[in-house]
DNA sequence: CTGAAAGCGCTTACAG
DNA sequence: CTGAAAGCGCTTACAG
């Protein structure tokens, strides 16, 4: 069996008070009963067993991270492969632990939630947007429990502690980029309809596209944010009479659907199509020449993320974290002035 | 403050004794008993405390999943992404709960898991390979720390616990299914040298070469398996004198690579160059063409390792996990006779 | 079917 | 600087 802090005590012939406070305060130990405990530990491979530790001082030092999505979608998307390796990097560097959790069949997720909680297996909860559904936040937020949103909540409250990229900052660049070029006919493959994300991009290109009248002519798809929906939603668009001159796609995902259908028609890039992705996540790489993007950083969305609920659990304090992280673009070449 | 275990005993005039039954093992309670309890269980909205439960029952059921990559490499190789969330998903069925660990810069990983382990953070461990170097195995097998390799372990061991995929097999099928097209300059880009998998890769190129006699021009590169270094090395191999008619990568987003190399070049696939990939964990899906490969069903390495940790954890038994898992071609469009 | 006793491995005041 | 006492929230035998 795994030695205990008796076990130790015995041998070092000390309380097990004092071991105790070997680990955790050894300034307030008597530097010759220091040494002689230390070597106990030494002897016996003494580990302190979290748990118990955990039950008097009942702070838990773990964080959960909730993927709503499937295997499969996991896989497709690096957003979440980026996120959660970043969240378990911050954990790592403050002794907290990430525990992670994805679609849950059993039972809906904020009763999910709420238990893992209550039972004190997490001491708070990273949910990544849209996994929750209105009513949900709101009953987390009746539940009290401790949770930050990655991406903009449906709803809005005080109470509600979320970081998002600004999105409606990100349409307006990409579209203000292609109004710049001389586009007029633009696709446009957006999120599903019910992701903030979806809606924000929406917003900021409607507002690009305000500022530049009414000769514009944007086409908007809605895809899954899948290479398979991406590639068959720029083929249609692809297709059609007056097709677009450039498409400006939510995800770099999206992009290569876009590029996989035009590689398919024969158009090339950028002398025959325009195209500027939302995010760049990774897949961007995979394009001959670089590719024009809205750099959103997502990375730091975890990264922020993280390190907040890691002070509110050693704190407590319910400080407010709403963030919304300013993008930039970047320009590659796969953008092109339009001509007809 | 959260409710007890004793408030609940209060509220229903019974002795906690009863109130842990009825969440227990509710057969051995009296029905009215039950009821009551269940009624005060409602009330005061109870969660029993899994930290106390666990410091007498002594079940730890958690286990770590360890990838030792920093965040960019778990971002590009999707195979991460996949074990994560299927190990996600096994883990939630029994009510077990994952915890993800990336690279550690602190401290040696090897001390770090019999940390984890013996402070009862986890349950077990689950490794992916090549994340611990042979001297790190010897030390967890001398700590006694229970571990399963994903991926063929450098040393092997009775006590060793894998499960791999037979990567030997998908070296030999490959470079078959090249010669039978005709093929007699292959280009082979595999992973880096350190690798199970890369020697694996190689011993069943080996292996089909032989059967084959000595006309085979086979051209091996390493590779870190990241898309930049499968371009760059196709580049190379596709510039050099007397370029291979066909490339094998050891896997998908090397073929990736290849293809943009290809595409730089003017090589179209397959009529200029056959490409076929070691495995497909999603990248495979970027090609026009549905691309050639080997079908190794990686993810079923997670959910065997997941399943005998689960049982291991509960049973304590420590049965033996040394599997192998069996692939097999996958015909797509990216392979063609060889012509000069 | 139910409860009194003891204990899991630790820490937090409180004395001294 | 150190230890005796009490307790964190639960479960496991053992009586009855």
């Amino acid at each position: 069996m795994a030695s205990t802090i008796n076990d130790v005590a015995k041998l070092a012939e000390v309380s097990r008070q004092t071991v105790s406070r070997v680990i955790n305060e050894p300034s307030l130990v008597n530097p010759k009963t220091l040494e002689k405990v230390q070597r106990a530990i030494e002897i016996l491979d003494y580990h302190p067993n979290v748990t118990a530790r955990l039950l008097v001082n009942k702070r838990v030092k773990t964080m959960g991270l909730f993927m709503p999505f499937s295997a499969d979608q996991v896989r497709q998307n690096l957003f979440f492969a980026t996120l959660s390796s970043t969240i378990c990097q911050i954990c790592s560097q403050s002794d907290f632990v990430m525990q992670m959790f994805t679609s849950l069949s059993r039972e809906d997720s904020s009763r999910f939630f709420v238990k893992l909680f209550k039972e004190k297996q997490v001491g708070g909860l990273i949910l990544t947007c849209p996994s929750v559904s209105n009513d949900e936040l709101i009953f987390l937020l009746s539940e009290k429990i401790p949770f930050i949103i990655i991406g903009r909540p449906g709803i809005m409250s005080q109470q509600i502690n979320y970081v998002d990229v600004n999105n409606v900052q990100a349409g307006d660049l990409a579209i203000e980029h292609l109004i710049q070029y001389g586009h007029r006919r633009i696709g446009f493959l957006n999120g599903p309809a019910n992701m903030t994300l979806s809606a924000d991009l929406n917003k900021g290109v409607i507002t690009a596209a305000q500022r530049h009248g009414a000769k514009l002519d944007i086409r908007e798809s809605e895809t899954d944010l899948t290479l398979d929906s991406g590639y068959h939603q720029a083929l249609i668009l692809l297709k059609s009479d007056q097709r677009p001159t450039a498409i400006f796609t939510a995800d770099d995902l999206l992009a290569v659907g876009v590029k996989k259908a035009a590689d398919e028609l024969g158009l090339s890039i950028p002398s025959d199509l325009s195209l500027i992705s939302g995010t760049n996540s990774g897949w961007g790489n995979i394009f001959p020449q670089e590719l024009t993007y809205i750099d959103t950083q997502f990375e730091r969305l975890g990264d922020i993320a993280a390190k907040h609920m890691i002070r509110f659990i050693l704190e407590e304090q319910p400080s407010n974290l709403s963030e919304v992280l300013p993008v930039r673009l970047v320009l590659g070449q796969t953008c092109a002035s339009a001509h007809e």
